[in-house]
DNA sequence: TTCGTATTTCGTAAAAATACGAAACAAAGG
DNA sequence: CCTTTGTTTCGTATTTTTACGAAATACGAA
């Protein structure tokens, strides 16, 4: 990590932005997004994946800290991490903003 | 392509996402961003990567259409497409902007 | 305790990303 | 023509991503 050429903050973006490199993640983040929460059989109605593979996506996005999931037996609940989700806004805010 | 789950959208997002999902094409973008255009061999100099490295980054950044470059004897010229840059940050801004 | 529901983890396979050095290329200058 | 310069392409190795079905887990209800 003492690398002197990438900042935290590329890092983080890069973090952020790789979470998002996928239509089945972009997906689920939309619809969190829109709708507070929702469990994992609901999200696998609206995805053409199998519900091994979600899960692995959900898994990515938890890693990333973009999701946060509790559980309420015997579902789990999936809504975003705010705080991590503003940080991602802004740094990609800044990113697009720092343009001539 | 005839995917009712996946929008046009969800997939154009996903691709600028995955191409700044590595702080190598972060730092790139950054650069392009700030000072309009650069020579692949000054991006080499802020990289702790390999030039023939460097130059596959610069190659998935222009398929995901987000810089090209113009050659300029005996040096190629990247620098940010405009249009799909402001592209990209539309879609960015609008997904993030979606939350409750 | 046994059953049913919701979800994840495991095992695995195939494809894509990342990285490097060597070789190739294209153009200008000697 | 030969050399130098800037850059890419090739060949290759390693790691990561993506995907699936089967098995495991966890819990409430019967």
């Amino acid at each position: 990590m003492e690398n002197t050429y990438y900042t935290a903050k590329h890092q983080r973006l890069a973090r952020y932005a790789k979470a998002l490199g996928h239509p089945a993640r972009v997906l689920i983040i939309e619809l969190l997004s829109r709708q507070s929460c929702c469990y994992s059989g609901d999200l696998a109605n609206d995805l053409p994946i199998a519900r091994s593979t979600l899960s692995q996506h959900l898994s990515e996005l938890k890693d990333a800290g973009l999701i946060q999931g509790e559980i309420n037996p015997p579902r789990i609940r999936y809504c975003l991490n705010r705080a991590n989700w503003e940080e991602a806004a802004q740094l990609f805010k800044t990113l697009f903003d720092s343009q001539l």
